[in-house]
DNA sequence: TTTAATTGTTACGGTAAGTGTAACAATTAT
DNA sequence: ATAATTGTTACACTTACCGTAACAATTAAA
């Protein structure tokens, strides 16, 4: 799953559990977001070590949200499901040769990604999942 | 190549024809950057339908920068040799099941990872080569 | 205590994408 | 003519990704 897919995925899970008023189990969750049961355990133990939901295992048990909607932040969502660095910006350092084309403007490449995540992830901290509940819902209901 | 290996490829290719008075041809670019012929060939043919490099082909051809490095963006490298949209930032639309929470939340992402695209562009427009030329030169000179 | 359900994790085969290289037609200066 | 060079295509190789399956661990309920 690229990046992208992956945050995409664990919104859905989410706002589907925010609807949702009992614990859900994973089989539920796919059969209402298309997204396959094994993924989204996946994804969703994740946000479980990241206590953005909450898991009971065994006989009835699934997963709920451990936060209020306006207290999870998209990035939050984003750092516990992705341990790389957001969206693939960084350089590969992949050229042996180490002559100034390559140390000197890697470097610069890897101070200007870093640079452009910082402000992605500032964006992302300003983003509830209680806005894109709200967003999401302008046109449904 | 990553997006972001293609850029800095391109990047160091350009420096090193910022360098050069005479046109370079790609085995000499190959030589001096460690990055294959082939593939140098393949981003300066870009480069060049961009109008940012200039080809010659045939016995002593080879390749020169087309603008001043003070006209050449980062922006217009990075969309020069990009077809995609930006550092894989396109959420897939991948589940089929269409409803609301594939069709409604994948909008909302197609929307915020366009704004992020813009703004990473309006980052990447305010770069000129000859910036990143004395940046990098700042260590070694 | 047994049973059934569920998470969390690992494994795996199939498919797609990326990588490096080679090859060669087209072109062009000498 | 000849030699050199770009521009493009092709290809084998590797790596990464995807979806699924499988199953141990766990737990509520009967």
């Amino acid at each position: 799953m690229s990046a992208s897919t992956k945050l995409s995925n664990s919104v859905k899970a989410l706002c589907y559990l925010a609807d949702s008023k009992k614990p859900c189990n994973s089989i539920e969750i796919s059969e209402k977001t298309g997204i396959n049961a094994s993924k989204l355990r996946k994804l969703l133990s994740l946000l479980c070590k990241n206590q953005i939901v909450q898991s009971n295992k065994g006989a009835f048990g699934g997963f709920s949200l451990n936060k209020n909607t306006d207290e999870i932040l998209l990035q939050e969502i984003y750092c516990a499901i992705e341990d790389r660095k957001a969206f693939d910006l960084h350089s590969s350092l992949e050229n042996k040769n180490n002559s100034f084309y390559n140390s000197e403007i890697n470097k610069y490449f890897l101070d200007l990604f870093e640079n452009i995540q910082v402000d992605i992830e500032k964006k992302m901290r300003k983003i509830t999942l209680k806005e894109i509940l709200k967003k999401t819902r302008t046109y449904k209901r």
